[in-house]
DNA sequence: CAGGGTGTGTACCAATTGGTACACTCGCGA
DNA sequence: TCGCGAGTGTACCAATTGGTACACACCCTG
């Protein structure tokens, strides 16, 4: 790296239309990234699949680092759509509702993106840079609204961050569990055993 | 490639002093893989860390991709090992026996031990071929413990498996919450709260 | 039409990778 | 003592990697 600036050699201030090229080429390699695998990918490889060469995609993130980056950055985004798309439900039980989430969480065509999830959890906890700023996030994006839902049901604050980290770990504890063993029916039973002991229906 | 049958082309049939300097290499490695990550390890750096050439790894394991089934394997057996070291002390509640097995789980020391086991998790989902055969084990070779545990405890057989799953997914996504945030304080709550709930005392 | 900047491809480079060839040492049995 | 085979190091190789140099195509403004 010979200039002193922290641009990038090429295409200093970015004029606009790059913006949009960018964000199109991240999202297609979030896509790219969760069927084949975050470890391994390799430039090339990512440029082949998505129509550009690996030349471009230097071009736009400047090093395979940054665009890793915004990857993940990406694939927060889209975890958090997800979450944000729900909710829309005002009249169920919270058991319901919890049920439902569920249902959402495991459909069969978020699996690749879980598995994603998981993958970069992974490398952030072994410190890889690019991953490492996702860990902070991983439990408190998400615990935030979950308290927030707890305590809208009436449950005690102080409880309320307890049983909401709970039930964070717990459905990602058997996602985990549904993912490597396909057992759908047996993740089923025990997240309802789950909701039984939480909810306290019977 | 160019010898037919299955072995490495050096050093046939092992005569087993060879045995034990590959233990003793494998022990080494899972230290090292426990330290400095899985997906990145190269041999050299590897060797280097372990005092000997990646040519040796080359000659005792044959390929990288089988020395990384053994470490596996290792790492697996040593999960193992630390399970069954345990349930020794016959006179604790249930409750009383999973909050020790959780504070054990959660020593500082077997972090980087979790971690490499979080890590094998997300190269398996992803594949790996070397770490795939590990998913299988990942959820059942704990399941079939816990369940002995729970009908021992008096628990209807059919529920006894849902329970011994849930309990098995709620330990795993506290500990990724632990080994994500370091929050233990939080954590720790969390799974007292889990306590109260599944083993139903206030 | 002229000219420059933006976007892109091709060719290339240095570094690192897993794996191999060969030479050397050392210990043990004939 | 001789030899031979297991264990090891050094040097090397081909492939792949991230990143760069340079040239070309296109579009917009003058």
């Amino acid at each position: 790296m010979v200039n002193t600036d922290g641009s990038h050699p090429e295409g200093k201030a970015a004029p606009g239309t790059d913006v949009d090229r960018r964000s199109q080429l991240v999202n297609a390699a979030v896509d790219y990234v969760a069927a084949h695998g975050f470890a391994d990918l390799s430039l090339r490889g990512l440029g082949a699949a998505i129509g550009v060469s690996h030349r471009m995609l230097i071009h736009y993130f400047g090093s395979k680092e940054q665009l890793l980056v915004e990857i993940v950055r990406m694939s927060e985004r889209r975890q958090r759509d997800l979450l944000s798309r729900f909710r829309l439900e005002p009249g169920l039980s919270p058991s319901d509702a919890a049920r439902l989430l569920w249902q959402q969480l495991t459909d069969p065509r978020l699996a690749s993106q879980e598995r994603l999830f998981f993958e970069i959890y992974g490398n952030a906890l072994r410190g890889r840079p690019e991953a490492a700023p996702a860990l902070e996030g991983f439990v408190n994006n998400w615990l935030e609204p979950l308290v927030a839902a707890e305590v809208a049901a009436g449950a005690d604050p102080a409880m309320a961050r307890n049983r909401a980290r709970l039930g964070l770990a717990t459905v990602r504890g058997l996602l985990l569990d549904l993912l490597a063993t396909g057992d759908r029916a047996g993740v089923d039973a025990a997240m309802e055993e789950f909701l039984r002991l939480y909810y306290g229906s019977k």
